[in-house]
DNA sequence: GAGTAGTTGCGAATCACTTGCAACGAGCAA
DNA sequence: TTGCTCGTTGCAAGTGATTCGCAACTACTC
């Protein structure tokens, strides 16, 4: 998906194409893969500085809310928000913060486990998987 | 562990058994394995009704430190608090907001996995696995 | 160009903690 | 038992991340 389908997709479930919606969707696509909410407000402040943060999380939440975008939790500061299409596990160093990706076949066996003897469909990707890196227990 | 040991515990390192901290101990000791810091509040203000709520929070950080609790996050609201002797993992549907236990024994594969490739040491029990549970997902 | 309804900025509120500080009181020593 | 010391506490204010109410604004449709 491109910044001009998730526009498309906005319009089509009656949302409108505002600069700050635009900008927005635009900062998502750009760079890497984890944005913080405060991030991306400095991101779309750089091209329309009035924009409140509160915007910025009201057309984050209607992003999530159309599948465009999906917010995880790594660790214990802000969430992060990414494109849908770029979802993927996380480890995160209970010491040092650092974020590893975690390939989805690590978490096969749990996935199929889960599903087979509790009904219960996983979503790896929502919440980072915490330990402790292997430079941290090398210490 | 015992309540008492865990007090001669806070003893040996130091600390001082104080009544909030002898009420605290207790509850956590107490019924059910997740204790919110609100609920373990409740429950120490029930026998010392003037107790800050921040003297819980600090209590609650001293017994992590000593190891007798642990907290773990599930799903979005606030940290819970367990026994370490009664860690284990959880399922928290993101619909419902039921948290399911979840045996040990799922996360094998990954425990090993992460550590094989990654020097990963992997803490299962810090944050919940989200997901949709058996019952919302019928619906 | 006018009208409708989705969006926005602003400020205040909320939730879950965290911190600073002066008063308090466990536990040890005398 | 009485001091003394230093860990602990209550209170109030602060913080970080996010949410909400509301009136003004504006993208889109007709």
């Amino acid at each position: 998906m491109t910044a001009d389908e998730a526009l498309a997709l906005v319009r089509e479930h009656g949302g409108r194409v505002t600069a700050s919606r635009r900008l927005l969707i635009e900062a998502l696509f750009d760079g890497n893969d984890h944005h913080t909410a405060e991030d991306l407000a400095s991101a779309v402040q750089a091209g329309a500085p009035d924009v409140a943060l509160s915007t910025i999380y009201r057309n984050l939440d209607e992003l999530e809310r159309l599948g465009v975008i999906a917010h995880s939790h790594l660790g214990h500061g802000p969430a992060t928000y990414h494109l849908t299409t770029a979802a993927h596990c996380h480890f995160v160093c209970q010491e040092c913060g650092t974020a590893v990706m975690a390939p989805d076949e690590l978490f096969a066996t749990l996935v199929t486990q889960a599903n087979e003897r509790f009904g219960f469909d996983v979503d790896i990707h929502h919440f980072a998987i915490l330990g402790r890196c292997a430079a941290c227990r090398r210490e």
